[in-house]
DNA sequence: GCCAACGTTGGC
DNA sequence: GCCAACGTTGGC
């Protein structure tokens, strides 16, 4: 059985129109081991949402779909780079990403405001107090009400 | 820019 | 194993 996910990103370090250009992106630079778990159970072809986060407006803007199954995230490897951890080997990688596509904007963004105002989203992780995960399950009666809030303006 | 909440680190 | 200190996230 299929899962959604959310993927939070700030658009000004990735953004969604910067996925569409590329069209699939590493989800690279990881560093949570819950995030990382839950990306460690996405199987391909699972749909999600591309969050934007730490601006304004705070919002769901488009869908993506896992392109690539969990596999190890070669940036921690990356002797100096930002998201190098010494701990992490080739033979034994602690963090992992998944390969994320382009698949479609929403008709209109649902901003975190929307989603709070709703309560039948109440119990989304996004909304619960001092939740910071960036990569987090959807459950699909939400998945459902999110995609139906977008097809009307908010 | 502020600050609450969180995860991680490291001393003990 | 505890827990204080710290750095980071992210909404506001």
């Amino acid at each position: 059985m299929s899962r959604h996910w959310l993927f939070k990103s700030e658009p000004d370090a990735y953004s969604f129109e910067q996925l569409r250009i590329d069209g699939t992106t590493p989800w690279s630079g990881v560093r949570n081991y819950q995030a990382r778990n839950f990306m460690m159970e996405m199987k391909a072809g699972d749909l999600g949402l591309f969050y934007h986060s730490s601006i304004p407006e705070p919002a769901a803007v488009g869908i993506v779909k896992v392109a690539r199954t969990a596999y190890p995230d070669f940036t921690a490897l990356e002797r100096g780079g930002e998201y190098y951890d010494p701990r992490s080997t080739d033979a034994k990688p602690i963090w992992m990403m998944v390969d994320v596509a382009y698949v479609e904007p929403l008709a209109h963004p649902v901003t975190l405001a929307r989603m709070r105002e709703d309560r039948r989203l109440a119990a989304m992780p996004l909304l619960q107090r001092g939740q910071r995960l960036s990569v987090q399950p959807i459950e699909a009666h939400e998945w459902k009400i999110i995609l139906a809030l977008a097809k009307k303006p908010g």
